[in-house]
DNA sequence: AGATCTACCCGCACGC
DNA sequence: TGCGTGCGGGTAGATC
């Protein structure tokens, strides 16, 4: 599933693909996606609109247009891929774009969970991404500015996940990030000491650069439907380990659920 | 009022 | 084989 660095490896090959084209019409198959506006607006609206470039903010892909910012979210198994406009439509392929390059841009989605938010420039601040939290480089990530958003009761983990404090972070390297920093994952928020914010600092910046890197060298199978998760599944040390030895201590990685998520970790690592 | 919790959107994979 | 259930990001709305 998508967290920022397959987000960043998506929009990268995006980038090369699709810049400087212009969307010539839009046609959605499933409505679920295009959540705002309705999709009779976002049809007539999008027409048109030339794509000057594609940012990434938090684990959302923003298509820098004319006139407005396509914001797109992958969610769990969001996908874009570039198609002869006479090649037959996948099964999940929901949105399509027209290029002015007779090439087209589809989006596709089995689980139809992802959603796009189609808004004009100076309207920005009323969607979803005007809530995100400090981007992990950010030099304003400091542990001064994590102390003051972690000072909360609520589990280490669950806030690692709160896009609105770190954005990026999902449940996978969550679990990552806490266990290189040493950090139970249930340890509330307030409890935490400046090392242990700062670790997580440096973690999260390390595994996310290194997981960047990885995408990078597989840019290609962004358009292969099985491709993203095969990557960096390989570079998991706790993430989906349940029973197995701790690559640091050999004891067994235990699995719980911390606020409905699947939660993995190594409880002599990782002593609350 | 602010913090926290819950339901919801979906379809696939898995296990009994 | 067939059915039930867990999974998971973000948001809206409920509740503490």
């Amino acid at each position: 599933m998508p967290e920022l660095p397959e987000v960043e490896t998506v929009k990268r090959g995006l980038i090369k693909k699709v810049k400087g084209r212009k969307i010539l019409k839009a046609k959605v198959n499933w409505n679920g996606i295009v959540a705002y506006p309705d999709k009779e607006a976002f049809i007539k609206e999008i027409a048109n609109q030339t794509i000057n470039d594609i940012e990434r903010r938090g684990k959302f892909l923003m298509f820098i247009l004319d006139d407005y910012f396509l914001i797109s979210h992958l969610r769990m198994e969001g996908k874009y891929f570039i198609k002869e406009p006479n090649e037959p439509l996948s099964k999940h392929d929901h949105v399509i774009f027209t290029l002015d390059n007779n090439k087209e841009l589809r989006y596709n989605d089995t689980r139809k969970f992802g959603k796009m938010h189609l808004v004009k420039k100076d309207e920005l601040d009323k969607r979803p991404i005007s809530k995100l939290g400090k981007e992990p480089w950010d030099k304003d990530l400091t542990v001064k500015y994590l102390k003051e958003k972690l000072n909360r009761k609520l589990p280490i983990k669950t806030l690692l996940l709160d896009q609105s404090i770190i954005t990026g972070i999902g449940n996978i390297y969550a679990d990552e990030i806490l266990f290189l920093s040493k950090i139970n994952p249930e340890t509330k928020g307030v409890d935490l000491t400046n090392k242990d914010l700062q670790s997580i600092i440096d973690n999260t910046r390390t595994i996310l650069e290194k997981a960047i890197e990885k995408g990078g060298t597989t840019i290609h199978t962004y358009t292969s439907v099985d491709g993203i998760t095969g990557l960096f599944q390989q570079e998991l040390l706790v993430h989906g380990k349940k029973d197995e030895p701790c690559p640091n201590c050999k004891n067994k990685i235990i699995k719980i659920v911390v606020n409905t998520r699947g939660t993995y970790y190594c409880p002599k690592c990782q002593k609350k």
